[in-house]
RNA sequence: GAGAUUGUAGCUCAGCUGGUUAGAGCAUCAGAUUGUGGUUCUGAGGGUCGUGGGUUCGAACCCCAUCAGUCUCCCCA
């Protein structure tokens, strides 16, 4: 007999586990509607065509697609052109319709995007959603990385104020700072992105250019330097990025890095585009934000040590980001203490709905990687201790008539709103006591003989060991707290 | 797509240069204890050592293949 398992990169989640991930969902939920988002769900599965060509070469590759149903029961001209299909299905990267013609959802911003399109008579623009979903990749999965995993969006439609921008900022602020995660927000803009490839001259490879720049943390400015050269920059252009990156080192104030990001693109018109959104968007920040745009510190604990560290928005020209389909502000969070890839991210596109038939409608939007906060919240152990409460209350079980005294009392819990259950079988107590002490019930409730004839019932508290017996209303209260 | 590493009881893992009946802790069940849990004590059940081949008198251990998990690169949440 072979044991049950589970695909690879999918996970189950234990009772324990659903109450601290329903905190984080909760918790976002409530910024989101604080913020006048409204909730969207959209299916599991899209029509292929709707995700092909979004997410670039790699994205499509990660796309799971879904089998046709009904293979075998096709007219024998449709098999032969299966057939034929399949055959080069097998031979390169390639797939048809006949064969496959819906896939899982790969991210919740293209989904978006296609409903908007269709629902664009209906909506009031700008449109403010937000999604909570889980997505699908096929990718290796890794530590933080899953083939099942969830996303929380927020995203605006309609307009091109950098108000909105400012306002997801504070999203993630706000989300961040109620979580307990010491957090980076990294902001950069396409559009400098693109200046910096033009003052080298390259501006053909944007691509390479900000691929290699995004690598500057892991592999140093001299691994970017090489892997420059590789891409076919020549010497004097690598010159200049590494200037424009290590001019930013050199500055720790985002008022500083955006003035010399200013006049280091003087010559690029586009590039000075890209610093003046930066510097708006971070200044509409500074009035709608709760802490006034400057740094908060959050505490946290690593191996034993209480440290805490000055989270907020930092100017980052090597930021890059994969999705193609910006253009724009691009953002990127990052908790700090633990090793974990970006925990959220999004920026500006402005001609997202053009690919689906819908012309000039900017969009932007953050992205919420939730599982990958819960990995780091688990390892600061910052989330709060009420989560593994069980239930508030268990009736201990006697049998007989002390059974049906215990089922009447129950009901009174519940009507007076009390989470309680009772013990199905009359078991042997140290088993029922037993029970209630693994799923962390707070207090055990004892309907016996002795109660009953009083009409009253014995109120046990879990963690301190405390009895008393009182009755139903008395009771009632006690475990109100 | 490339690479590293691990697969032994429900879980976490021991198991020496190949040697006779494969162990521990935790968990489970039963009992000490038929109205007082979290601590203790006693006992029990549970494994064709991931799978398939090969080498050998003999394989959990060595070799080959295969499958699965984990991690790294690529890319990403």
């Amino acid at each position: 007999m072979s044991k049950p398992s589970i695909p690879q990169g999918t996970r189950d989640f234990s009772p324990a586990e659903v109450r601290k991930r329903q905190y984080i969902f909760n918790t976002l939920r409530s910024i989101f509607e604080l913020y006048g988002f409204q909730p969207l769900e959209t299916p599991s599965m899209e029509n292929l065509v709707t995700l092909t060509g979004k997410y670039g070469e790699e994205g499509d590759r990660l796309i799971f697609k879904i089998l046709n149903n009904g293979l075998n029961a096709q007219t024998d001209d449709t098999k032969k052109k299966m057939n034929d299909e399949w055959e080069k299905m097998l031979s390169k990267s390639y797939s048809s319709p006949v064969i496959t013609e819906r896939a899982l959802r790969y991210d919740l911003t293209i989904p978006f995007a296609r409903y908007v399109v269709m629902h664009q008579n209906e909506l009031a623009f700008p449109f403010r959603r937000y999604q909570m979903q889980p997505v699908w990749r096929a990718d290796r999965p890794q530590k933080g990385r899953y083939r099942e995993f969830w996303q929380c969006d927020a995203d605006v439609v309609g307009s091109t104020s950098l108000i909105n921008e400012a306002e997801l900022l504070c999203i993630y602020e706000e989300a961040f700072v109620t979580l307990g995660i010491p957090f980076v927000i990294k902001i950069n803009s396409r559009k400098i992105l693109a200046g910096m490839a033009e003052l080298c001259g390259h501006p053909d490879k944007l691509i390479d250019m900000t691929v290699a720049l995004d690598k500057v943390d892991k592999i140093g400015l001299h691994g970017v330097e090489k892997e420059l050269t590789d891409k076919g920059f020549d010497a004097k252009s690598v010159d200049i990025l590494k200037e424009l990156v290590r001019g930013e080192i050199a500055y720790s104030n985002n008022q500083e890095i955006i003035d010399e990001l200013r006049s280091k693109m003087q010559g690029s018109e586009i590039g000075l585009e890209g610093v003046r959104e930066i510097e708006k968007s971070i200044e509409y920040h500074k009035s709608l934000s709760k802490y006034g745009g400057e740094k908060i510190k959050i505490p946290f604990e690593v191996n034993g040590m209480q440290l805490s560290f000055s989270s907020g928005i930092n100017v980052d020209i090597s930021l890059a980001r994969g999705l193609n389909y910006y253009t724009g502000v691009i953002v990127e969070v990052i908790p700090y203490g633990v090793k974990m890839g970006s925990i959220g991210g999004g920026g500006r596109y402005d001609d997202l709905t053009g690919l689906f038939g819908l012309k000039n409608l900017s969009g932007v939007g953050v992205s919420f990687g939730v599982d990958r906060i819960y990995d780091v919240m688990d390892e600061l152990k910052v989330f709060p201790q009420r989560l593994v409460e069980g239930t508030q209350a268990m009736l201990v079980n006697f049998g007989g008539e002390n059974e049906a005294y215990a089922l009447q009392i129950l009901q009174q819990l519940r009507s007076a709103g009390i989470a309680a259950e009772i013990y199905p079988d009359a078991a042997k107590f140290d088993k029922q006591m037993k029970y209630a002490n693994k799923r962390s019930i707070a207090f055990v409730l004892l309907p016996g003989d002795e109660e009953r004839l009083k009409n009253m019932v014995a109120v046990k508290n879990f963690t301190t060991g405390e009895q008393k017996t009182v009755s139903v209303s008395e009771c009632i209260e006690i475990l109100r707290g």
